[in-house]
RNA sequence: GCCCUGGUGGCGGAAUCGGUAGACGCGUCGGACUUAAAAUCCGGUUGGAGUUAAAUCCAGUGCCAGUUCAAGUCUGGCCCAGGGCACCA
């Protein structure tokens, strides 16, 4: 064996070998159990970066540490590959968004191989082939047939920079996810799918997921945002043009409708213009008008004065017969509830300061009997009891929420009512590199699904990229004009692309049966692999990617495609990887390139560093001086094996001799290290203790040989067994170093085959204890002591102490605690 | 405003059950080896008091209370940082 330690070497050898002889590849038949270990897939960026490292570090660790324990792992990679930035690549450089991609791929493949991970490559899928993404268009047109999918003009989220639309959960803070441009409001029929179906399920079903964070559970659930209230219908008493109408609104306070002094619609409310009068027309107009102008962030800003004007009409409470006026104003939004809110200015700070500017009425209808508001600094929306409010007078807010939404129920005009924040999820894109929405448009035969026999719809290659404000996708002169599939007529194509979140809401599935031409998955497959058993990736996530793979996975339950219904069965959501503490980016100028860290170090020194430092679910903090510190330690590590090689052997189940050694330290801290380093990956893969075990083990090692002159047959068992067992606990990490030993000791097969080392309870504790004695909670002494003591003998020897003797003299011993074999704790007064 | 997560040395962090606070590492200081350096090895390193040196003592896990023989850990109240949601009626 080499004396010294040569990672590049080693490593470029063994991925050769393991690639070769498909050591990570995963049958689907096997009589172990199945485990699924899956990192979420990378986009093609162009070079990974090192929250990739991070991110496909711990999921692969996790992996071999299943392996090793008898599991038959699924462990795969893929590219989540359509997506603006190959687009706009196109357009910068001239180049096909394709070429750009597929160059993409191959580096980040090179680097991934590099780093030494234990993919199946045979289950790669990318999500902009051909042969994946007729299989998105296929499940679309099955939401589609279950009435899933649905096309509608809408406001929706415009992004001018990306030149395309935006589902809501894209929309960060007004702005957009991706390249941060304000967003704006656009009238357009788009293609959206019916989460909000699921809305209930999505929400309740969060309680199953016990293997995911609250953090992420609780943005789900915020997202989702449920809330329990009334609609009550108002009847118009002045309607401009004589007719019969009535302004329905949504209200979690339905306590409060005795206190209502006008009412609110917002400025894009349906029937505004039928609600005002002639006089006051001009001023709602321009109202309106503004309101279009501005930017969401503007007028969503809770910071701003709220402003609005009346519409001259006015509403009847049904409830106590009071007349009120109608006002629309921005603060009521078009697209919650029923777009017109009931305005209770004494118990809601918004109508409250709304009123105040306007000088509108205010009532007073729920009072805290110790200590009564008249409300006329700001509003009072705690609970009390009502007061002004006819036959409910008396009661407690609360219940009075029930017994008035009742009446309404009884008397007509007006029903219980949950309420969901989760708008559908718009999935058209007017962007080329997607896979394109499979419909058609007929003259007369309308809206058609392009039949699953076609599929997939290609994307043109005849298209140019260089058109500004238009899809590339437009200016293909073969891909629109197409046949009606019902009548044979004239048709012309969807233009646009399916979001690419769409393509990632089942990639996970793909892997199960990744090569299946004749459907997406088969049934049995999918249903053997699934629900993945530890899902690895960024918290960015926690709503967007996750929400709509859980939506999707339960749609195509309710399709009869597959028999669970949460994908995801444990979350592991890994922290940021900073540099000098803040988040690595080009921008900052704070970034490591991965392949200098290969290049320098060795994917194994990558790979233990990354893990070192900071829990997974943590922020990880980039030193270079850290990196440093893990090569030294696997060079370090290196020199043990490879001066101690003569002397270690793999027969090292000479048994005998380590059971007649089995008081020997060392042969203690190896079975300690086992254990502990088994329960620290099992308890929440705690690999940064798990590495600070590996340094304690192989610092024994060194301590224990450094006092050896010589070493009989048994000390050689011993060293053997502690150093194998060492490079067995080292292997998910140390991927190269440990195959690389394995073989020079002359171990058979790969060490990544072998099984996980075992631990004997009685020998994975020190040989005796350390008694510690405490006066009155406070540690006075620590006696070495046999384990084997009786609670009494443990007292007798605590008090035999000299110190303790010198301590309580001339003091009442009150009373002693003894916990067994650890402490005993005397009270002295 | 509501919700989630966290707060421990110079730094990253450790401490299954309430039972030795600071494992392991980084940094740093001192020493060995060397002509010298690198590499490697050994030792110190929470703060304060104390001593020639030690022994030893006191304080200490964001703050204030509480429960307990014993609290980083449990309970109540607060402060700070990070993240999510938010004119959602």
């Amino acid at each position: 064996m080499k004396e010294a330690y040569f990672p590049q070497e080693i490593e470029k050898k063994w991925q050769k070998i393991w690639e070769d002889k498909k050591t990570f590849y995963t049958p689907d038949e096997s009589d172990k159990p199945k485990y699924f270990a899956l990192s979420m897939f990378p986009y093609p960026s162009g070079k990974l970066h090192m929250g990739h490292v991070r991110n496909y570090t711990i999921t692969d660790v996790i992996a071999r540490f299943k392996k090793l324990n008898g599991y038959n792992v699924l462990h795969p990679i893929g590219w989540d590959s359509f997506g603006l930035p190959a687009e706009n690549a196109a357009m910068k450089h001239g180049a096909d968004p394709e070429k750009w991609t597929v160059e993409n791929i191959a580096y980040m493949t090179k680097q991934l191989k590099m780093l030494g991970l234990s993919y199946d490559w045979e289950r790669e899928v990318t999500t902009c082939k051909p042969d994946y993404y007729k299989w998105t268009q296929w499940l679309f047109l099955q939401l589609y047939k279950k009435g899933l999918a649905y096309k509608k003009e809408a406001a929706v989220n415009w992004c001018e920079d990306c030149g395309t639309v935006l589902a809501n959960e894209q929309v960060i803070d007004g702005k957009c996810w991706r390249c941060d441009h304000v967003v704006e409001k656009k009238y357009l029929s788009q293609w959206f799918l019916k989460i909000t179906d699921y809305a209930e399920v999505l929400l309740e079903d969060l309680d199953k997921l016990t293997g995911w964070g609250d953090n992420v559970k609780t943005m789900q659930a915020n997202w989702i945002g449920k809330s329990q209230g009334a609609i009550f219908r108002f009847p118009v008493v002045d309607a401009p043009n004589g007719e019969k109408m009535e302004v329905p609104v949504y209200t979690t306070r339905p306590d409060t409708v005795y206190g209502i002094t006008y009412l609110v619609v917002a400025p894009e409310y349906s029937d505004i213009e039928k609600l005002t009068t002639s006089e006051n027309k001009d001023a709602v107009e321009a109202y309106r008008a503004n309101a279009r102008k501005m930017s969401e962030i503007e007028r969503l800003s809770t910071e701003r004065v709220k402003t609005g004007v009346p519409l001259g009409t006015h509403c009847k409470n049904p409830f106590n017969g009071e007349i009120f006026p109608l006002w629309t104003a921005d603060y009521a939004l078009a697209e919650y509830g029923t777009g017109a809110v009931m305005a209770v200015p004494t118990h809601d700070t918004r109508d409250f300061d709304f009123a105040k500017k306007y000088k509108l009425p205010m009532k007073v209808v729920i009072q805290n009997q110790e200590n009564p508001s008249n409300c006329e600094n700001e509003a009072y929306t705690e609970e009390g009891v009502l007061v002004n409010s006819g036959e409910f007078n008396g009661l407690k807010n609360t219940e009075a929420k029930k017994a008035i939404t009742q009446k309404s129920v009884d008397e007509g005009f007006g029903e219980f009512k949950t309420q969901y924040r989760l708008r559908d999820w718009l999935i058209s894109r007017q962007r080329y590199w997607g896979a394109p929405i499979p419909v058609v448009y007929c003259d007369k035969c309308g809206i058609q699904p392009v039949p699953e026999e076609q599929l997939p719809v290609l994307l043109p290659k005849d298209v140019d990229f260089s058109v500004v404000g238009k899809s590339p996708i437009t200016t293909s002169k073969t891909f629109k004009d197409t046949i009606c599939p019902v009548c044979g007529g004239h048709a012309v194509r969807e233009m646009d692309t399916m979001d690419t979140f769409m393509c990632s809401s089942w990639y996970y599935l793909r892997y199960a049966d990744a090569k299946n031409d004749k459907e997406c998955f088969n049934r049995e497959k999918v249903n053997h692999w699934l629900p993945v058993d530890q899902y690895v990736g960024g918290i960015e996530h926690a709503i967007l990617h996750l929400l709509y793979s859980r939506f999707i996975t339960k749609a195509l339950r309710d399709c009869e495609l597959l028999d669970f219904d949460e994908p995801f069965k444990n979350l592991l959501t890994q922290g940021m990887v900073l540099k000098d503490g803040s988040k690595m980016s080009k921008s900052k100028g704070n970034t490591v390139d991965p392949d200098e860290i290969f290049e320098n170090y060795g994917a194994d020194t990558a790979r233990l560093f990354i893990l070192s430092d900071s829990p997974p679910a943590r922020d990880f903090d980039w030193s270079d001086a850290g990196v440093e510190g893990c090569y030294k330690f696997l060079n370090r590590v290196w020199r043990l094996i490879s001066t101690n090689a003569d002397d270690i052997s793999l027969c090292y189940t000479n048994l005998a001799a380590l059971k007649k050694k089995e008081n020997d330290d060392l042969l203690r801290i190896v079975h300690m290290s086992i254990k502990g380093i088994t329960n620290d990956i099992s308890n929440d893969f705690q690999f940064n203790t798990v590495i600070s075990k590996y340094r304690e083990l192989v610092n024994a090692i060194y301590d224990w040989r450094g006092k050896k002159t010589s070493l009989d047959d048994e000390d050689k068992a011993i060293l053997s067994f502690a150093i194998i067992t060492m490079i067995k606990l080292m292997s998910p990490v140390a991927v190269h170093l440990t195959e690389e030993a394995w073989h020079e000791l002359g171990g058979e097969g790969s060490v990544h085959d072998q099984k996980w080392p075992e631990w004997d309870e009685n020998l994975a504790k020190a040989s005796s204890i350390t008694l510690i004695v405490q006066i009155n909670g406070k540690v006075k002494d620590k006696i070495e002591a046999d384990e084997a003591l009786s609670q009494d003998e443990l007292k007798e020897l605590a008090l035999s102490s000299e110190k303790i003797k010198e301590l309580t003299s001339g003091k009442t011993i009150v009373k002693t605690i003894v916990v067994p074999k650890k402490l005993v704790n005397i009270v002295v007064k």
